[in-house]
DNA sequence: CCCGGTTACGACCTACGTAATAATT
DNA sequence: AATTATTACGTAGGTCGTAACCGGG
């Protein structure tokens, strides 16, 4: 059994079953891992893969089983490589995040100028997807770091620390008579909000799911005639006079959005919770630990020493009681 | 990085440091294990052994740090070995036992009879020692199961499950005073056993600790005139009249030891555990979980697939909490 | 000088790539 | 016909073992 064997099934899993997508992304020819393939079965002495004919169909019961044994081997190894990296030299590496448009446009620009002005050596890459496909790059080692609101990680594979909490606004242009009635004392309820029709996320985004739990929990069913993964979207549908935005309160700077009115609506919806989430096992680097301590200061060094041990998130909930997560904002 | 060299580095590290002893006991040359150490440490770029001259002295901090994730990466492949063997043929491998003399010659002969009936295609070994060095030979691998009572496994890299608990009895010839007097209905004190010279375990056997802790506690201080690691030669001692014998109650069978006469002791001495213990994560294949059950039929199949995905003792603790644990003998 | 680690070198093996072949859609 | 897996085969790189070499106790 090599390593390099345990990869090229890893590679033939992770891309449909096909040697040849395999192969291409491991940067080889398609004879090479095909072999290879074969080597490992005739050494464990069963089939990995059920075929029919040439075709790779499925994996066995003994493959899957035997693929998630090995995805530990390798991430096993590649701990050990960012360990020998980090006492080469812990100023040196890189660092893969894999969030969503919220907060890569909103919450992590200043994170990481911070960030990069500290470690210039460290290559960072900025993966964006849907929730899911976050929680997949952080398991299947594609980044080191999930960032996302919505509740992530079905498999167990990820711990997931918490970040901020963070209330929503309502988005509508100066004119708007929802901007006159209700920018002074008067205080706007749910009622008069689902009264209007509403532009806001795609469900499965930036905490959509507690967004519709408010209005289900009241008996109330909002128009939404617009939805997008992305304020940016959001708001200038908002401009466009379409609707009235609901977007996450650190989405809205009036500097860069001076024709759009916010209207704090924290009293209306529960706050949502923005975490950090990465492998169990993963080995934390000097400078990724710095990382989630500037993107989540209360998330101290020792503590994350401690974390990164854990191997549940019960584990990690547990740790987590008792400390203050703060309100993005405040 | 290649398995191969985790595994000469290993064994470098086990066989204290001698490259030499490591080649010999991997059956290749030594200049082929310096070689692929070199190798490693120049891929990741440090050294893992400090050395003086050309001796290995030490491991340096990194090294013992990559060397427990290596040990975790050999580990988590020879767990994919033996699931595929598990596939390819559940009643065929080998099963490695460490455990004390007590267990071999008093306890383990008619569970490994009707192992050995059931199993005829796993080959047995037998492993002997001190606790300590039980413990160490299930967790690097030597033995698959560690069987013992004194407290062991400091590491936390076994987990220990509860077998069955035992009393211990006097041993004394048929004409000693103490059978004459309390082979009927009067019952043996502390008080009255102190007085008499003692043969018995020697310190870390055998629950010897609890022993002691009845004198101690009663602020008796016995005579203990010889002390051997093996209830055989503390029965021959006692044949000699050297003293009065302490040994497990399972250590006696008047069958083989029709001179000696066994008074109860189970009202003086707090009734000891034994246990049987794997390396966490270990892949338990079909005839383990059988010998277990057979040696603990209170740990049932169902129960030991549970236990064998813990990470720690406490769980294990936990999932035995509520099992009853039978008495040896009852 | 002995023991143990490293360097040198040749034999062997194996993984890889190209090319050809077979099977599947 | 096009795509994809396997087989064939030559090459390059690496591992292994023997032998020579070096360094410390």
């Amino acid at each position: 059994m090599k390593l390099q064997q345990l990869r090229y099934f890893r590679a033939v899993a992770r891309n449909g079953l096909r040697i040849s997508a395999a192969a291409r992304e491991l940067h080889t020819s398609q004879p090479g891992v095909s072999k290879q393939i074969i080597a490992l079965e005739q050494e464990l002495g069963l089939p990995l893969f059920q075929r029919r004919g040439r075709q790779l169909t499925a994996l066995t019961e003994a493959g899957s089983r035997i693929l998630s044994m090995a995805e530990d081997v390798l991430h096993q190894t590649a701990a050990i490589r960012s360990l020998a990296d980090e006492y080469s030299d812990p100023s040196r590496g890189s660092l893969g995040i894999a969030t969503t448009h919220t907060q890569s446009r909103y919450v992590l620009p200043p994170v990481i100028q911070q960030f990069i002005q500290q470690y210039p050596d460290v290559a960072l890459q900025l993966h964006q997807g849907t929730p899911e496909q976050i929680a997949a790059m952080a398991a299947n080692g594609t980044a080191d770091f999930a960032i996302a609101t919505e509740a992530i990680s079905q498999t167990g594979d990820l711990l997931m620390l918490p970040c901020y909490h963070w209330n929503r606004v309502i988005l509508v242009p100066e004119e708007h008579h929802l901007w006159q009635r209700y920018s002074g004392k008067e205080t706007l309820t749910l009622e008069a909000l689902a009264e209007e029709p509403l532009v806001t996320y795609v469900f499965g985004f930036t905490g959509r799911s507690q967004l519709d739990e408010a209005f289900v929990s009241r008996g109330l069913k909002p128009r939404v005639v617009f939805t997008a993964a992305n304020a940016d979207v959001i708001k200038t549908y908002v401009r466009l006079g379409m609707g009235v935005g609901i977007v996450a309160a650190m989405a809205h700077d009036p500097v860069t959005d001076p024709e759009l009115r916010a209207i704090d609506a924290s009293h209306l919806f529960a706050n949502s919770l923005t975490r950090i989430g990465f492998r169990r096992g993963t080995q934390l680097r000097r400078y990724m630990v710095d990382f989630i301590t500037m993107f989540a200061p209360h998330l101290e060094r020792e503590l994350l020493e401690q974390l990164a041990r854990c191997q549940y998130q019960e584990e990690v909930d547990a740790l987590c009681q008792g400390i203050i997560v703060p309100v993005h904002g405040q």
